[in-house]
DNA sequence: AGTAAAATTATGTGCGCACACATTTTAACT
DNA sequence: AGTTAAAATGTGTGCGCACATAATTTTACT
């Protein structure tokens, strides 16, 4: 009717030039006088050129392979949900003849995350999905995809160095904040101890859980009608000998209001205690909505959740990447997702939704 | 790598007859002899034929006009909201032959509705999305719609009986119970008064404000240790007479605590109405990210909103609509977005990410 | 049997794009 | 100026499908 597309067609006739010529200017393949290159140019100005993708798909017969790079989904259920936003992008680029190729590494093992990187730069891949949860085992890895020049998105911690296509996540300062927002929200009194929780192998290596605890204590900082005190501990493996010592203690402290903890799996792990110990009136503020989480908050062990949705996060990274290799769009070298607080009465909301 | 598709070709070349005689029978047009129809029949039982959704767009060179019903945006910012996000998805559809076209009535006015919705069925679009605020009003139109066969898809507000294509909304009812629980947490004690203001011409006629109280005072209902007194208020508009009295009266209610207002438009009028009269302590809980709304909880005069996301329901909408007439796909008959809660620190957070 | 009409079946075209290949223009030499 | 290589540009084909139209077969009737 009206509103017609403008194709490839109708900017050649535009810029007085042939269709090979557009094709060869869109895709940069040279071989294009620089009077041509110009007059097409500017044309491509004008206009608002959107490629038919339905159509390109079609005509080039092309797949192209993106290598997702994350933890071992077995390992914790927060990565399992990640995996899972990478299914379903590919389900949905399948058609368009996007394969996504997964490598996943042992959580707990910088040498398995070396070898499975390495693993993925020899495959020579299209495009690159990475968690790069080991700080310093990534950076060089950066330097080689960049060599070799293939397009990398980082999700879930950023690393300011990496020069990457994108990274998609959260603002983790801010986070933190919204937890002490909540936790004092939760709180009757304006006194009393709290808790900042980390569970982690190697913290000097995950600076995303220092920044939430920095948020969080800062959120304090600036209310100074509050009298809490705040302590922060560092779990390791739960298995460990030391970590029920440790948690007990805390746990005794007769003062403790509320625990704010780090991570997905350390929110559940904490619950499990606060409810076998029955420890009731303590504030939980965790992460994700993880089964687990999700089990506890409606128990009422667990007050709130701060969702990272790693399941979007996971879906929009392989999105970036298709529309860098495919569409040629510019992609946000940002896109932060929002900090969603989850509660009892808005979970089943969450749970209910797609990811739209 | 991926199994190769089957093609019409090969079924044609399977079953012995030409592409058209297989084109013929997957569309039911008739015109196959029956020993044609058998052969194809059987072939076609044999394998899994998945058309490619792709080249059926491509080569169906159709143009879909899509009517949109919703209220005028210059009458009210919520629905500027979903002006957006309709412009959105027509942006994205429009090269593949989408055509969205805007009826808009008066929201004040039920005849205004009535025509404008005559109007669109008289135009005789491919779809309708439907923003059916009018109850009683909107029913008979549905009966035509269906009788002359064009799909429909509601939005903001589900009518049960309407057997639409499907809804996009919020599920009110759990909505207004949210509005329950961040009004307990919002609260120091245990009692006063608590007020629920509605903000419409006609109350009767609209179920979906009715749906939210329900589940606010059904919060408290459960909780037995509260002690607040729940009261409700209908205010009409702004500028009649009797608006400033009615609010007054409540405003000097010296136990007043808090209160929850059901549209998004009357949140931003009850804050102004508190900053005028200095009304500090009385929490303030409404709906949706508006920009005057989005002023007042960083003044820290609305404690929390709920986000109903216009922007993205009118997107889903015409999306929704999209894929049932141009993918055939099958589209949820309900899709209920999360009850997002926002805060004074996760404002910012869902300022700064796109509609994904 | 012969012919026209109807029913059935086969072929051709275009959708917008990528890409291979043919053709023309320009440049670089003898 | 003539020849050739190189650069630039244009043309043609196919992707899988829908749909129009052409070609063929079948049926009905003189």
């Amino acid at each position: 009717m009206n509103a017609k597309n403008v194709r490839i067609k109708d900017i050649a006739q535009l810029s007085g030039v042939s269709v090979g010529t557009v094709d060869r200017v869109l895709h940069n393949r040279g071989r294009v006088s620089e009077g041509a290159l110009k007059k097409v140019l500017t044309v491509l100005d004008q206009i608002d050129y959107k490629p038919n993708l339905i159509a390109r798909t079609l005509g080039s017969n092309k797949t192209y392979r993106i290598a997702v790079l994350i933890p071992d989904p077995d390992q914790d259920p927060y990565w399992a949900s990640s995996k899972a936003g990478i299914d379903q992008a590919e389900a949905e680029w399948l058609r368009y003849g996007v394969n996504v190729i997964p490598y996943f590494f042992n959580l707990y093992d910088k040498n398995s995350f070396r070898e499975v990187a390495e693993a993925v730069s020899r495959d020579n891949p299209d495009g690159i999905l990475i968690a790069p949860i080991f700080y310093h085992e990534t950076l060089p890895f950066f330097k080689r995809f960049q060599s070799i020049g293939i397009p990398y998105v980082l999700f879930n911690t950023n690393i300011e160095q990496a020069e990457s296509l994108s990274f998609i996540g959260q603002n983790l300062y801010q986070s933190g904040k919204v937890g002490g927002e909540l936790m004092h929200l939760a709180q009757n009194g304006e006194s009393g101890v709290l808790a900042v929780l980390h569970m982690n192998e190697d913290l000097d290596n995950s600076v995303h859980l220092a920044e939430k605890e920095r948020g969080f204590r800062e959120y304090f900082q600036h209310k100074n009608h509050c009298q809490f005190e705040i302590k922060t501990l560092n779990l390791y493996n739960p298995s460990d000998s030391t970590f029920e010592d440790q948690l007990s203690g805390l746990l005794n402290e007769p003062s403790l209001k509320g625990i704010f903890v780090s991570t997905s799996k350390g929110t559940y792990l904490i619950a499990s205690f606060l409810e076998r110990y029955h420890k009731e009136g303590i504030k939980l503020i965790g992460y994700d909505m993880l089964e687990e989480n999700i089990r506890y908050m409606k128990k009422g062990i667990i007050d709130f959740l701060i969702n990272q949705n790693p399941k979007r996060q996971a879906f929009l990274g392989i999105n970036h990447l298709v529309e860098h290799l495919i569409l040629k769009k510019a992609v946000p070298s940002q896109d932060l997702l929002p900090l969603e607080i989850i509660s009892k009465e808005n979970i089943d909301s969450y749970l209910n939704s797609g990811i739209h």
